[in-house]
DNA sequence: CAGACTGCCTGACAATGTCAGGTTCACCGA
DNA sequence: TCGGTGAACCTGACATTGTCAGGCAGTCTG
């Protein structure tokens, strides 16, 4: 199918333009031109400016949801809960972090009017979902889960917002791990003496 | 000075605009219209319209700064620590959820090529200083002062894009604070015998 | 009273998202 | 072979946007 190579050429592109000027912050003039035609051109393949940022938001929740899969792949949840529950933070915090871009329009409401669609949302839920499987595992409740998912959201916001580039909350994760394991799941991961460094 | 009246008029106004619209997503004819004059006109008090972001930015910080202050008021950090630690994080998160557009300006990169001026930045700093003053009167390092940024913002985040309007997130600041302290400061909290649900 | 300053105006500009209406060309049934 | 259909792209035009340049009344200052 030619039509949706050039649709997700498309797609690409308008990553690639949000990667350098910031999110949506393109012109259709300037897609247009990226991808070899007008601007108008592109209205054949998008209803709007925001039917592409929604086919982006579509991408990038696809992606997501691949890399959790790639991610807890390794592991067995009943066999190592606490090592698959560190790795999909992980992994989903490397996910974040890795662009900006695509974390802003993935969790962040920032583009004006901009309402994801049905379709987009529901892969949105499923690799929400996935990700938070093996705290679900664990037995953790609906107030556990979002105390986790917000610390996540906390280090992710952080380190792109105050630290872009660097690894100033990175070096956190760790601690925050296992405090959220320790508060979380005690069972599993008792009390240590008394340090909090880890190395 | 009417002049300064006029100005704060126009904030306030733009203020306004952007709660009902979205941040920043305004017309400057709009805006003229609501403070009785035309767009054009707005530019002999701001030098562009990133300007008026930028008044903006350092009004929501004052208005931080004066939060933290009167939250902090009632304590005596050296007397009753927890209380401080604990009374500063709820008010910081009641100003984030009190005002989504607000948080939004304050604390996440959202505006294409908006950058704080110095002034507003210095502002933004000490209001962040004075909110981190009692981690620091606990002798908490970086990183801890890192980690409990970062479940706060995580917080704030998660109730304002998830659940506006709710208190989804904000029924499990109780957990997260004492689990922070638990963390950071193990000498002032020692982990109680061991449940973790709160009334 | 002359001149400057203040506060607002009008006019115009380029850039934007988007609509309406071509034009070209491959393909397909009769 | 002809007529029709649809895909892929075009040009032209529109209202809306942020912003610049310059003008005009009033107040203040020398």
């Amino acid at each position: 199918m030619r039509r949706q190579e050039t649709i997700d050429e498309i797609v690409a592109e308008a990553w690639e333009l949000s990667r350098a000027n910031g999110l949506a912050n393109f012109s259709m003039r300037e897609l247009g031109t990226r991808v070899g035609m007008r601007a108008q051109s592109l209205y054949s393949y998008f209803g709007s400016k925001l039917e592409i940022c929604d086919a982006m938001f579509l991408d990038g929740n696809r992606r997501l949801l691949e890399t959790m899969r790639a991610e807890t792949d390794g592991f067995d949840i009943t066999a190592d809960p606490t090592g698959t529950i560190e790795a999909t933070a992980r992994g989903f915090l490397r996910f974040c972090t890795s662009d900006p871009v695509r974390y802003q329009l993935l969790f962040q409401r920032t583009i004006p009017d901009f309402v994801p669609s049905p379709d987009s949302f529901a892969v949105a839920q499923e690799a929400f979902d996935l990700a938070i499987a093996p705290l679900r595992a664990q037995g953790i409740d609906d107030q556990g889960v979002d105390l986790f998912t917000a610390v996540l959201a906390g280090l992710a916001a952080q380190q792109i917002s105050n630290d872009p580039g660097g690894d100033r909350w990175e070096r956190v994760i760790p601690s925050a791990i296992t405090m959220l394991l320790r508060e979380l799941c005690p069972n599993l991961y008792p009390t240590p003496p008394s340090t909090r460094s880890q190395p």
